[in-house]
DNA sequence: TCTGGGGTCCTAGGACCC
DNA sequence: TCTGGGGTCCTAGGACCC
């Protein structure tokens, strides 16, 4: 019996945090729309129009204030909540369509379709009418014998841009051509250092790295990059992971709106963030026995640089957030250096495990029962009232470090005070 | 004036053990 | 004079992803 023929299709949503805002707006269809980083930096999202008059990707929105004004661009500031919520839509809508999905990001997602069908395009452009439908929602889908080449089948989809919407590099008879056409660069997997290395030995493009000794690449490029040839002939080396891991790390950081110097202001910062981890923490049931804390200047300035971090192995595994803060403030007591200038801090909660099998030190000297009950009523009241209503005193009320977020689009789905108001 | 944030996996090398 | 060797575990850092 032959075995079981291998087929993935990668649904990605098109320019996905600008489709979100326009599904609100309409009228900015057709139009050059960007989305901003936090603290409105960096371009992240651009509509094609914006690509085409030469927004970059991730270039610093000041200093292309002329290029923005001269077309009329209309600008957002990252509107997390919204895009979050609209794709946990889109990925509810896919789960329909196959068994196992595995949600790969915000706006990507890889469907395991072996065995499940016959009419590969037929199907794929099912997908995304139903999505652009319901959740409305542009995608593109590539389909393929593999995660990397259904990678490449939508860079394909979106480039050529078809009419469907979807390419199937499953059985296409120019295979070897389109993947002539995909430079290594391109490649899943392949970032600056590898294609820079294989492009020194006249790798240039997809089908070159597929027809490369398997051996050789592994010497030069890891199991990872041996895995990525044979992915490209047709060997699926990644299954799709429709069971997700709890997060092995959480990490929680921000660049402040402006800089800051004084060690009360950093404290209310980063201790926030502490506070926001330990939520995402209790979130997936996880606990952890360390932190890292970190603080830096503005690595784009001028003046003195510094930037550093301290670990605390914690006495017992946690997710209070009383006792995350505790040694947070004693992490950033340790960094403090006046006379800086600070742009951003952060903490990064390392080695999470799963609540419950908690180890009992023999000297533990927290009351953890009254401790779990006022987390759970600090909790329960955040997700009722809105994030940040009760807040812990060290976290302080200036909010000195606030983002900038000066084009924020309405919390449409999320909050019922920002729904749209449709006048008739 | 203004330059994002949050992850994963792999590997080399040090620490430690017998 | 001659100064083991092999295994495991952990960590930091590199490379990649969106």
């Amino acid at each position: 019996m032959l075995p079981k023929k291998n087929l993935f299709a990668l649904v990605d949503c098109n320019n996905f945090y600008v489709s979100c805002e326009r599904f609100f707006s309409p009228k900015l269809e057709g139009k050059p729309v960007v989305v901003l980083s936090n603290n409105d930096g960096c371009i992240i999202a651009r509509s094609e129009e914006a690509k085409q008059i030469g927004i970059k990707m991730g270039v610093p929105a000041f200093e292309i204030t002329s290029l923005l004004e001269k077309n009329d661009v209309a600008i957002f500031s990252t509107n997390y909540a919204l895009y979050g919520d609209l794709s946990q839509r889109v990925m509810s809508v896919l789960s329909q369509f196959t068994p196992s999905l595995e949600i790969y990001s915000i706006d990507e997602a890889f469907l395991d379709l072996s065995g499940l069908i016959t009419n590969t395009t037929k199907y794929g452009t099912e997908i995304a009418k139903t999505v652009k439908q319901w959740v409305g929602i542009p995608v593109s889908i590539g389909i393929a014998p593999t995660k990397t080449l259904a990678k490449i089948a939508n860079h394909v989809a979106k480039n050529e841009k078809l009419s469907t919407q979807v390419y199937d590099l499953n059985n296409e008879d120019k295979f070897n051509t389109v993947l002539e056409s995909v430079p290594v660069l391109n490649i899943w997997g392949i970032g600056e250092a590898y294609a820079g290395f294989l492009y020194k030995h006249g790798i240039n493009n997809a089908n070159d790295l597929k027809n490369c000794n398997e051996k050789w690449i592994r010497k030069h490029l890891g199991v990872v990059g041996e895995r990525t040839v044979f992915e490209l002939r047709g060997v699926s080396c990644y299954p799709v992971d429709n069971n997700p891991q709890e997060k092995k790390d959480i990490c929680f950081s921000r660049s402040y709106g402006k800089v800051l110097e004084k060690y009360d202001d950093i404290e209310q910062a980063t201790t926030s963030f502490a506070v926001y981890a330990a939520e995402k923490m209790r979130h997936q049931k996880s606990v952890a026995s360390a932190i890292t804390v970190f603080v830096m200047t503005n690595r784009f300035a001028k003046g003195p640089q510094y930037v550093n971090g301290v670990t605390i192995n914690m006495p017992v595994a946690t997710n209070h957030t009383s006792e995350i803060i505790h040694y947070t403030v004693i992490a950033l007591k340790k960094l403090y250096r006046k006379g800086y200038k600070y742009k951003k801090s952060g903490i990064i909660i390392k080695d999470l495990q799963p609540e419950g099998q908690l180890q009992c030190a023999l000297w533990d000297e927290q009351d953890r029962e009254r401790q779990q009950k006022i987390t759970s009523i600090i909790d329960a009241t955040n997700a009722k009232m809105g994030r940040g209503k009760l807040k812990y005193a060290i976290q302080g009320s200036k909010r000195s470090w606030k983002l900038r977020q000066e084009k924020l689009s309405p919390k449409y789905t999320t909050n019922w005070d920002e729904l749209l108001d449709i006048k008739i």
